[in-house]
DNA sequence: GGCCTGACGCAAGTAATTTGCTTTAGGGTG
DNA sequence: CACCCTAAAGCAAATTACTTGCGTCAGGCC
């Protein structure tokens, strides 16, 4: 019941997407997002202003879509070989890229245009999937490891909350103490 | 440089926004959220759109407003006697408020009309000050407490993280954990 | 009690959104 | 491979929302 149809590559559907898309990220870059309308994005992206009304609903929806791909980490976590090292890294990390004025606008903007909290999942399930990852790997370390949700309780939801509720005084140090003490009492805690 | 004078009451401006913010309330449960229209609210409280527009900027700030005075707590946490029952209980409430349909809707408005962060900074400020009482009766009584910090990483912020990011499954017993968690190794730890 | 300022009302102008209808691309079937 | 059938796009008119300039008024401050 989305929205978004899931479109197969090639097709007609397909390129409008694409070309919307990235008609908003070069909009978004030249002219700033306050200044963004859907008519000008139509234009860039050669498509008539309906065409966008019809599929997305309303620019927020269309810019929350646009915001959660680039939320899409680019690649697996860092490797240091060992659980701390790499979950301390992780969180540095990931506190910088969403602290940061483009990362907490994109997230700003995801959660915005989302009535169904089907785009915030999906943030959430990228988070989810690199600790996994982080937490796999230490398993076949043979580290003793906490839960997935535990750590997604302890490190990503502060620093979500913080970016959110709190944008002041953010540093790694922070996202640095949160790694340790969600390790704590595990074999790779200090 | 906020848009959102500090009206004295009794002046023209006072009634105004006094007007508007009720017929927001109004509006909302009479024909829901998304039909809400800035016409349609000045209508109802019978001024100009012009007036709403110039005040407010759009319709997200002015629900911004509204949402985040619903969410001001009402009264202060209750008192159990013991700092792990306060926490428990309160962490309970609080998460029973914020992730019904109702005061999610308050969260999402309250944080995203917010250009400068103002209004999710005094989201935190109620949930800090909640805290800051429980934890102040605790201290009273001889109890040896945490940070208030430490409990908004540990119980607000995953809490608030879930209802954002991952709104199914909530339940009491979640709060419960997190209240407990937070006091581990302190003298109100189970 | 009389100015002065900031906020509101009014109305005209501009821009965005919705909608009904038509056209077309491209997947599915014989 | 050609033909239909449907979902999505184009187009344009109608509606609705937003902006803005200017006149007016309330009410705070001498």
């Amino acid at each position: 019941m989305s929205r978004k149809p899931m479109v197969r590559p090639g097709g007609r559907s397909a390129r409008v997407q694409q070309a919307v898309h990235t008609a908003v990220r070069e909009l978004q870059a030249e002219v700033g997002r306050p200044e963004l309308t859907v008519p000008m994005i139509a234009a860039r992206a050669g498509v008539t202003p309906s065409t966008i009304y019809r599929r997305w609903g309303d620019l927020q929806e269309l810019l929350s879509d646009v915001a959660v791909e680039r939320l899409r980490p680019e690649a697996p976590p860092e490797d240091h070989g060992r659980l701390l090292d790499d979950l301390r890294s992780w969180a540095e990390q990931f506190l910088e890229e969403m602290a940061a004025p483009t990362g907490r606008a994109y997230l700003r903007d995801a959660l915005l245009g989302d009535p169904d909290g089907d785009n915030a999942g999906r943030c959430s399930d990228y988070a989810a999937e690199q600790i996994g990852t982080v937490l796999a790997r230490a398993v076949e370390r043979g580290e003793d490891v906490p839960d997935v949700d535990t750590v997604i309780d302890r490190v990503v939801a502060p620093v979500m909350y913080r970016i959110l509720f709190r944008p002041d005084g953010l540093t790694g140090a922070y996202a640095h103490r949160l790694a340790e003490e969600a390790l704590e009492g595990f074999s790779a805690g200090r």
